[in-house]
DNA sequence: GTGGATGCAAAGAATTTGCAACCAA
DNA sequence: TTGGTTGCAAATTCTTTGCATCCAC
């Protein structure tokens, strides 16, 4: 997968399958081998989700594409074949609204949410694989599992802090 | 609390405040406390809510009450407030609509989502403490968190097998 | 009596669907 | 060439808002 038998440098290849496999083409073969076409939406919106890394709303993914780069409906459609061919994984907010992130290699992450200012922060644990294992003895197939944090991030404190020294001592 | 000062057997008192609390009368003590008031409308979904103990679209909510008990604008803000005031738990479910369940006493615990019937089963497993605190000492405040877990129940299961007996042996 | 809460209607936002045209394989 | 995809428009669903009326306190 990483060099043909033509090439035994990994980036000395001519032809395009001597290359390291990029994102984008990892996340073309599992199109391709899920008999799905590769369409120029469909490379826009995946470029879109590896460039950003990051869990995004579909309108902010829609206008993170270079302009008129395909319809807003074609962005509904796309994510949710990403979803269901599991390229892609789905969020939910503290407010219900669904973000969408890239996930080429399955990798177990939560996120932190700012309450305040919506920033996102990546948290690398995995917490859960007991309860899965737990479900699947239980007879329970296919399970996966959602997981979100909430809070008010460190600057939020501090800009409230100072805006009101007094009512944001008190937590919840 | 439990019995008042007039009474000693808990369950000998002529008056309304000398029965042990209900459910309901600490989920409007409650309400009271923070100024609200205590409607016919409050009162019929709150105890739609408490006999059901499990999580339920505001659709559903509105139609397990008692018929015309309430418009449903009026569940999407009683439930609107009661989720701020703590009283209900907002859950996201696999299909990204939102779900609601009672929660009197902050119980942590869990639920498992059937994919294919939605049948909702609860875990009672506490495996976020230690994010929480992780969080809270990197300075975030207010910190919540909301998990979910998704897969095909042992019914389904067993309906699928039956339906299809080569296919559902794949997993996902 | 008074202000918070409700009902009704209507607006607004989010998401889905139908269908003809298009283009990747 | 052909069927999966897309764009556009419109339908549908979900949720919020405005305002007059009502009723809990």
């Amino acid at each position: 997968m990483i060099a043909s038998t033509q090439s035994n440098h990994p980036l000395g290849g001519v032809k395009n399958f001597d290359r390291i496999p990029t994102s984008l083409d990892l996340a073309c073969a599992r199109l391709k081998s899920a008999g799905l076409r590769i369409t120029q939406p469909r490379i826009a919106i995946l470029e879109t989700l590896i460039k950003r890394d990051h869990p995004a709303s579909i309108e902010q993914i829609h206008h993170e594409l270079t302009s008129d780069a395909c319809d807003l409906v074609t962005v509904y459609r796309c994510l949710a074949v990403f979803e269901e061919l599991g390229l892609v994984r789905r969020c939910f907010f503290h407010n219900g609204t669904s973000l969408y992130e890239i996930n080429l290699n399955d990798s177990r992450h939560y996120h932190i949410v700012c309450r305040s200012c919506g920033k996102v922060e990546r948290i690398d644990v995995s917490i859960t694989d007991g309860v899965e294992r737990m479900l699947r003895e239980r007879g329970y197939d296919q399970v996966t599992h959602m997981v979100e944090f909430f809070g008010v991030c460190p600057a939020c404190r501090k800009k409230a802090a100072e805006a009101d020294p007094v009512s944001t001592t008190i937590a919840r």
